[in-house]
DNA sequence: AAGGTACCCAACCGCCTGGGC
DNA sequence: CGCCCAGGCGGTTGGGTACCT
């Protein structure tokens, strides 16, 4: 580094640096910086911009909140589901699932699991990492999410010409043979979540009701090794599970395509 | 109406990584 | 090779608010 930029950088240090909620006019000079000299660069931004805040301070205003394409409200039915089958995938890698929600941070994503599907977990006394945990979220919570997803007929439209264009691939039919295969009382989620609450408004009604088992008793009713065997743990064995049992007016292929549409694009 | 509680989410923090020197 | 810095990422916090009681 040299001397000039180290002067420039404790100068930076000394300057009282602002934290909190962003003002409007902090918002407007970082846009009206932005739109005249681009992303990146953030701490030479943050010197040069007039802000008194850090580089990474400007950054995550920007990314999170500021950027003209971060989509705002609830999360649709197809979104939840996508980060459900995403995170049993990658786990905490919020940055990288994503990628697959334009529009959607990794804040948001993140905020999402642990408000929303953490909760459930605690509501079961069970970890939101677990196998007896995922179980339910595949056999009860996914599906619902797919009703409530085949019931837009926008998306149902997106579907078709996405589908006609790309067939199930052969590794899908073979999955879904597989899983056709498995014993439905293998999945004793049942027994864990007979009613799942929905995320809503009323969810401290819903969860009044909820009863949730003792931890010994979902140690029990839970077979990891069927469940969760790793053959299992793609986009295709989702899509086989869910339209098991005529939950979905969705055929297996339309479902598998709307999946593999959210993944490829 | 008031107090308590739970939830949501913007923002911050600390750590890690990659690149430049 | 080692140091320093910027940027990125996941974890955490705290203020605002909606919802009970």
């Amino acid at each position: 580094m040299s001397d000039k930029s180290s002067s420039s950088s404790i100068k930076y240090q000394e300057m009282e640096l602002r934290r909190g909620p962003w003002t409007l006019e902090e918002d407007s000079l970082l846009i009206h910086y932005i739109a005249c000299h681009g992303e990146g660069r953030w701490n030479l931004l943050a010197r040069s911009s007039g802000l008194k805040r850090t580089g990474k301070s400007c950054r995550l205003r920007w990314l999170n909140y500021l950027k003209p394409d971060i989509k705002r409200g609830n999360l649709s039915a197809e979104e939840q589901l996508l980060i459900l089958e995403l995170h049993s995938k990658w786990g905490n890698r919020w940055s990288r699932i994503a990628q697959y929600l334009p529009g959607r941070t990794d804040n948001e994503i993140k905020n999402y699991w642990r408000t929303r599907v953490q909760k459930q977990a605690r509501q079961l006394r069970v970890d939101a990492n677990s196998s007896v945990f995922r179980d339910a979220v595949r056999c009860y919570w996914m599906p619902r999410l797919l009703d409530e997803a085949s019931a837009s007929a926008a998306i149902a439209a997106a579907a078709t010409p996405f589908l006609s264009q790309h067939p199930p691939d052969p590794q899908f039919l073979h999955d879904r043979q597989e899983f056709a295969q498995l014993p439905t009382e293998n999945c004793h989620s049942q027994v864990l979540i007979p009613h799942m609450p929905q995320s809503s408004s009323n969810d401290q009604d819903q969860l009044a009701r909820f009863d949730p088992p003792p931890m010994e008793a979902a140690a029990i009713t839970t077979p990891d090794d069927v469940s969760f065997d790793p053959a299992f743990s793609n986009c295709s064995d989702i899509v086989s599970d869910m339209t098991n049992g005529g939950q979905s007016e969705w055929g297996m292929d339309e479902l598998y395509g709307m999946l593999r549409g959210y993944m490829k694009y």
